[in-house]
DNA sequence: ACGAAGCCCTGCAAGC
DNA sequence: TGCTTGCAGGGCTTCG
């Protein structure tokens, strides 16, 4: 399941194979994803060279002289660099193939993901236009998430997995960081004080930042393996241990589901 | 305008 | 063993 962390180590380690590469040729095997890929899209991309490759909270930014290819791993996706000639396995929905001779090849098992062209100012598109601050970035802060959340009264999780308030949060880290803040998942975002609040933006961060330099650690497994580095081995202190103890004061954790997502935390730590 | 629920999809695990 | 059922979830969309 691709949260931020994810993304992030996708976009590093595809970057310096894309960059300034034409595009050979583009073959899609299975256009239905959560919005059907363009039909005209091989045409689109052949022979256009790769500007930049960047990203927007969990949408990879593809830009070319004459618009930018967005693509999204919803929940299952993932992106691999196949050398030529290799097996297409199951899945496998979109290869672009580079004047490399590198492959870029997007696999996607539930298919909850997404390929868009964009012409025009990419961040005015429907999909960026309304999404919140990087969390990684300068306009994340305790007063940017206090401001927020004044006139909110739903649950903190649900406020910190809004993308409208802030990218890229996605449920297991919403689960960590608020245990690691001592704050309840159900507590509404408007009776958080400001001082809580400052620590959860630093957890936050934290969280991401210590995922990300993990991701970063196995990028080298990257090219040729399944396209799924070996991110989020850290160790989950709540999340997928809903019935077990604390560990940091034995009581068993609780799960319940909000939102239809599962939410786990301690009921004496977190208030 | 806000918040909650619904929906898309497949793989896996549990139950019969 | 092989079926059926339920669950997982990002995030857009619809409903109340």
């Amino acid at each position: 399941m691709p949260e931020l962390p994810e993304v992030e180590t996708t976009l590093r380690g595809i970057r310096p194979y894309l960059l300034k590469q034409k595009i050979q040729k583009v073959v899609v095997r299975q256009a239905s994803l959560r919005w059907p890929i363009p039909q005209n899209l091989p045409g689109l991309l052949l022979k256009a060279r790769v500007e930049a490759v960047n990203r927007r909270g969990k949408y990879l930014l593809l830009t070319f002289p004459h618009g930018h290819l967005m693509i999204h791993l919803g929940m299952s996706g993932s992106l691999s660099l196949a050398a030529e000639g290799k097996a297409v396995s199951k899945h496998d929905h979109v290869d672009i193939v580079l004047e490399s001779g590198w492959i870029l090849r997007y696999n996607d098992p539930r298919r909850f993901g997404c390929i868009l062209w964009v012409e025009g100012e990419p961040f005015e598109h429907p999909l960026l236009a309304s999404l919140g601050p990087e969390p990684l970035g300068d306009l994340f802060s305790d007063d940017y998430l206090y401001q927020c959340s004044r006139r909110k009264s739903l649950a903190v999780k649900s406020f910190l997995m809004d993308s409208k308030i802030v990218v890229g949060v996605g449920n297991i880290y919403a689960n960590e960081a608020l245990f690691r803040s001592g704050i309840h998942p159900l507590r509404k975002a408007n009776r958080i004080s400001l001082n809580r609040y400052a620590r959860l933006s630093v957890i936050v961060r934290e969280v991401l930042a210590a995922a990300i330099q993990q991701g970063g650690t196995t990028l080298r497994d990257f090219v040729g393996g399944d396209g799924k580095p070996g991110y989020f081995k850290q160790e989950l202190q709540v999340y997928g241990r809903g019935g077990q103890a604390c560990v940091k004061c034995s009581t068993t954790l609780k799960e319940v589901r909000l939102g239809q997502r599962s939410t786990v935390y301690c009921p004496n730590c977190q208030r």
